[in-house]
DNA sequence: TGAACATATTGATGATTATCGATATAATAT
DNA sequence: ATATTATATCGATAATCATCAATATGTTCA
């Protein structure tokens, strides 16, 4: 959970999902939609590949970046359980006594 | 939005939030649950505050500190419309067109 | 094999951040 | 008034971060 947070603290990352949200491409396909190097394009993917955010499969000579919806999913649950009752996954994570 | 997502970046304010779905309360009493100090933890509280994700209010001596219920829903909501269908709010404060 | 292309990695830099001890502020109690 | 208590603010420091230019890696194509 924690690298999700982080991951997501950063404005270009969370365009980045976005931007991937119309499908999956390759770095290059996603670079024209910023203002920002190759190479922090790359580094954000990094991150957001580390989170578990995103997933990369190789094609020819290019890496096409997609979606991983399971772990948005299973964030956007634990968001809204945290906004309404605790949520053990959540809870756990930072080293908490559950209610319960 | 990039506020709140800056201020929950953070573990130890996560871990406030949570402590604070008890119910309001001082500073002192917050600052239990942690190992940092009170200059530490008042930072923290200010990030939560300029955030707006905690609201505060004075009692004698002490500040009273409480979840901001509504701003914690509408994120919920925003992260949940995320995952699913592109967000209006959302889009927009990452300076994208949207898609409709 | 070698050139061209796509992306990752490296190393450096400036900016931001979490943290602390010390001090300031502000309220209450003696 | 003064001491005590609660919290915020200040100044410093070490760590993390976003960013870049340059270079390396790996793939395809001639």
């Amino acid at each position: 959970m924690d690298k999700i947070f982080k991951a997501l603290a950063d404005k270009n990352r969370r365009k980045i999902l976005t931007v991937l949200k119309n499908g999956e491409m390759s770095v290059s396909e996603i670079l024209v939609n910023f203002e920002i190097t190759q190479a922090t394009l790359s580094n954000h993917l990094s991150i957001l590949k580390k989170a578990n955010l995103v997933l990369c499969s190789i094609r020819g000579k290019q890496r096409i970046y997609r979606l991983n919806k399971e772990i948005l999913a299973t964030f956007g649950q634990n968001i809204s359980n945290f906004v309404g009752i605790l949520e053990k996954t959540f809870t756990q994570d930072l080293g908490l006594r559950n209610k319960n």
